[in-house]
DNA sequence: ACACCCGTAAACACTG
DNA sequence: ACAGTGTTTACGGGTG
């Protein structure tokens, strides 16, 4: 009651307004961003940064595509010489697996997906196991990738330290602060690599025929191999080259290297943009020859696992391997299957690395312009279009809604399910129902943007509650929208859009929307021409609640002594991130958790940077495992913003299929079935 | 046990 | 009077 609005309680008008004071004048510009003082820090550093990082986006990539390739080699292969016809296919009816139920499967799966496909014993006993194998080479993979982050933490750390002593002018801090971003934009896509893994992994369990697609396939066969894949292949094989040329050939990911070419990469992506359009593809060339030769980096195997995707076979040696190759993934249904969804993995890629790409080219050519002026940015860009980044304005449409996704139907939250720490615990089944608050402590906060961008779908479709709070909901839609600001009916909008579970219970959830822009401070309520509307204050949402940075603890004391970007820059990637359905921060599902541990680590400087004020004993743990175990790694949000717990999902998953973007559903009351 | 956060419900005020 | 908006309080559950 004694809250510091309380002195004005009676009327909801001074209360309000003095918070909208600050606010109202200078309308969204005037909200706090000013602390860009960034603290000094090498530029070497940052081309480290940016080598290592687009290094293993690199790697992942080519790991993709080496993975694409060879399917597709293997596919031709036997085409021409044993076209013994697939067996399979008498039994791929009855292993048909709905989509909807088949894409909720992936590496971490919740007992409740468990449960589901169980009831609807669409899997036979064979499938279930093959999924546990996965999973249990996942995690194997997984600590692995862990192992080799600690190194790379270590290291980072170590270059930090000695470039704090190093004192660097305002000009270079400019350029870190944008190399950083341009990190992230790395980061992205890495981790959109990784994820569209998953979902490539996910599709192994399927069983698909290749005339129907019960899968939405048939974008396969539109046109593939943007001018940026041609790029990105070219740098991949330019890249093995390097690798090949100084060690061992199965260090898929050693970053740690830091003698690496200093300038090229980050010119690279940036001059690289406009040209590569006539570079020709020669992706059948040498590259391909060169790893089938060398049986270490074989596209197909690593760590003595079968990488095709849904296999995860063990083998001691490489040849054992090869026959298993040649024996379990000849020519069939299934094989043809999975590689057409390999290819769409691909091609999503490909086109969400476009997309980056090319942001990440706005951004460069805004800042080297330097221009405070937002206007779009000048270089003719060849690829998709539209993201103009230079103004943060409409992407409306196209951030969330139209990424080029490919499932319809409403498939199981990517992220959200970080509960099942890979390990399917049967007993935990039930508690997938419940209201929003049957969320994971706050520690668990995810970030929501990339969270819901990634999984629109789902809950736009399924009738499942948003593993997130009020807060963090309304922020989302806020920021979601052009002008970064809402009307209350907006936002009342926004959630029936977005989200199919917030078409009922309207009395409810309203309510709740409505305290919950009252109650927290956050939310900033600005008077308009045409009303009200609500903005948010990041800061406010940032103090919200203390943000428990996980991590490496030597990296979290030096982003904290060494960083200090401006919340300002936080908020332009995170939109950056919602826009791009990026799953900034790592997103709990997703295969190796190196990636995104190394995209939250250098998030994790952004954080902490700009949550440096915050002490709350953030990194109070200094006994912690610099990283947590893996289940932890992915639930861990390192994202002083949005967490918020995930999970509860996975319940009913009620599709409408017919739903189209509602307005307001102010109707049904009664029913309670969630809550 | 406690504090905190969150969701829910509800009362109330203000406004058009 | 009414609906929509906004504020506030209270309460219970979950979590650390």
């Amino acid at each position: 009651m004694m809250q510091e609005s309380g002195i004005e309680a009676t009327s909801n008008g001074p209360a309000s307004q003095n918070r909208a004071a600050s606010v109202e004048d200078g309308s969204r510009d005037a909200r706090p961003k000013s602390a860009t003082s960034v603290d000094v820090m090498a530029a070497d550093l940052i081309h480290l940064q940016q080598q290592q990082a687009l290094q293993v986006a690199r790697q992942i990539l080519l790991q993709q595509q080496q993975q694409q390739q060879q399917q597709q080699q293997q596919l031709q292969l036997q085409q021409g010489t044993d076209l013994k016809s697939p067996k399979d296919n008498e039994n791929q009816p009855s292993l048909q697996v709905p989509v909807s139920v088949a894409m909720m499967t992936p590496q971490v799966i919740t007992p409740q997906q468990m449960q589901q496909i169980l009831q609807q014993q669409v899997l036979s006993p064979q499938q279930l196991q093959v999924l546990l194998q996965q999973q249990q080479a996942l995690m194997l993979q997984q600590q692995q990738l862990q192992e080799f982050y600690k190194k790379q933490q270590e290291q980072l750390h170590l270059q930090l330290l000695q470039q704090q002593h190093a004192g660097k002018q305002s000009k270079e801090q400019q350029q870190q602060a944008q190399q950083l971003a341009f990190q992230q934009q790395l980061m992205q896509v890495q981790q959109l690599q990784q994820q569209h893994l998953l979902n490539l992994q996910r599709q192994g369990l399927l069983t698909i025929q290749p005339g129907q697609t019960a899968l939405p396939l048939h974008s396969l066969t539109q046109g593939i191999n943007p001018a940026e894949l041609q790029q990105l292949w070219k740098e991949v094989t330019n890249l093995k080259e390097e690798n090949s040329n100084n060690s061992n050939g199965r260090r898929g990911l050693d970053l740690s290297s830091p003698q690496l070419p200093k300038k090229p990469l980050l010119n690279q992506h940036a001059s690289t943009n406009g040209q590569y359009m006539s570079h020709s593809l020669k992706r059948e060339g040498s590259t391909l020859d060169d790893y089938q030769h060398s049986h270490h980096s074989h596209p197909l195997y690593g760590h003595g696992v079968c990488k095709w995707p849904g296999c995860e076979a063990v083998f001691e040696d490489f040849q054992s391997f090869l026959k298993h190759l040649n024996n379990e993934h000849a020519l069939d249904d299934r094989s043809t299957a999975q590689c057409r969804v390999q290819m769409q993995v691909v091609q999503q890629l490909e086109l969400q690395l476009a997309k980056d790409k090319e942001r990440l080219q706005a951004m460069m050519t805004h800042l080297h312009v330097k221009s405070t002026e937002p206007k779009p940015t000048p270089q003719p860009l060849n690829l998709v279009s539209s993201v103009t980044l230079s103004k943060t304005a409409p992407h409306e449409a196209s951030p969330p809604l139209s990424l080029p996704q490919t499932p319809t139907t409403p498939t199981a939250p990517l992220t959200p399910l970080s509960q099942a720490h890979s390990v399917i615990t049967p007993n935990s089944i039930h508690h997938s129902v419940g209201p929003m608050r049957r969320r994971y402590s706050d520690k668990y906060n995810m970030p929501i943007s990339p969270d819901i961008v990634q999984n629109k779908e789902f809950y736009m479709n399924a009738e499942v509650r948003p593993p997130f709070t009020y807060a963090s909901l309304i922020r989302q839609g806020i920021l979601e929208s052009p002008e970064k600001q809402l009307t209350l009916n907006e936002i009342y909008n926004w959630f029936t859009r977005m989200f199919a579970y917030f078409r009922r219970n309207a009395a409810t959830w309203k309510n709740a929307v409505r305290h919950n822009l009252s109650l927290h401070k956050c939310f900033v309520r600005v008077e308009n021409v045409k009303g009200a509307v609500w903005t948010v204050d990041e800061l406010e949402f940032q103090k919200r609640r203390p943000q428990k940075i996980t991590g490496s603890p030597a990296l979290v004391k030096n982003i904290q002594t060494s960083l200090g970007y401006g919340p300002a820059l936080s908020a332009a990637f995170q939109a950056s991130m919602a826009e791009n359905n990026i799953p900034l921060y790592t997103t709990a599902s997703i295969g190796s958790p190196t990636l995104n541990s190394l995209a939250n680590a250098i998030r994790e400087e952004m954080i902490g940077a700009m949550d440096h004020g915050n002490s709350n004993g953030s990194d109070s743990s200094p006994g912690r495992s610099p990283l947590p175990a893996m289940h932890h790694i992915k639930e861990e949000p390192l994202d002083p913003e949005d967490h918020e717990g995930p999970l509860s999902l996975v319940t009913t998953a009620n599709h409408s299929p017919d739903f189209d973007h509602h307005r307001d559903y102010d109707d049904d009351q009664g029913h309670d079935d969630m809550l």
